[in-house]
DNA sequence: CTAGCTGCAAAAGATTTGCACCTCG
DNA sequence: CGAGGTGCAAATCTTTTGCAGCTAG
């Protein structure tokens, strides 16, 4: 994990961004949370946890920041907040979701079957995809 | 239009709500726009142009009704507001979304390739498949 | 040092809710 | 008539922003 922090050093650095203490805390809790689809109010939480003093602003600022460098992704649920989760979308290893309707449980679907659509998207539509991302809805096995 | 119209007040009838002049024009304005992905504030605009008196609580409360009733679905495209479109998602003429990075324009796909998948998904981790949503993001024809 | 960061509080947007009055069936 | 609807304004919730002081590099 150090490893990770250190290289997030770097690639913030290397486009004129610092890596304050604040931002490490902030990374270092969506390192401990992978696949959890924390919302900025949840990292805010943990954080706290961590740094009493942080601030919401900083959360937000930070995870947008994260964002825009592809440090982390956001996926939306249409529950009302984006969520955030570790990784980097455009690296292919991006899952997705199947969103139970009773009990409200999200799985990770880790397969990627839609390299056929895609294929057909560019050649129908022109359309040069850089990403996708997919909700299945349904009942999971508890729930049915 | 009417036909549709009158199907929806059955529906609702059926469910003990009622088919106001409000909620008839609101539908209206649904049929008038599919495909459209409108937010709650474009469909009060649209509105108001036929009935000015409206509230904009009331195209809400409206646009939620048709959602549990499934006379609209909705979809989210991360811009921090919930859009509608008329039709029912569950009755498998869904269509997908290819979302332009650069231009922000929607493109519909109307191809629906995702029936392996959900097999997929049912076999390996029990889940039943009600429905489905997927966005592509890329940069489409004019913009790349 | 100084450009970039931070915390705080206020602001901005989207959506929801309380309430007194109104209306569909 | 009465359960359900409506408009309005106020309230709520998430996210953004302005600003004066702070800090990584």
């Amino acid at each position: 994990m150090k490893k990770i922090i250190t290289q997030v050093g770097e690639k913030l650095r290397a486009n004129e961004y610092k890596l304050t203490p604040q931002r490490q805390i902030i990374l270092e809790v969506m390192l401990e949370n992978k696949d959890k689809h924390l919302s900025a109010e949840d990292v805010y939480i943990l954080v706290k946890r961590k740094a009493p003093d942080i601030g919401l602003a900083t959360v937000y600022r930070t995870l947008e920041l994260f964002l825009e460098h592809e440090i982390v992704h956001s996926v939306n649920f249409g529950d009302g907040r984006k969520r955030y989760e570790y990784g980097d979308s455009t690296e292919g290893h991006h899952h997705h979701h199947a969103i139970c309707l009773r009990c409200g449980k999200i799985l990770e679907i880790n397969e990627d079957l839609l390299e056929e659509l895609e294929k057909q998207v560019s050649k129908d539509y022109g359309f040069t995809v850089l990403d996708h991302e997919l909700k299945i809805f349904g009942h999971c096995s508890e729930c049915k």
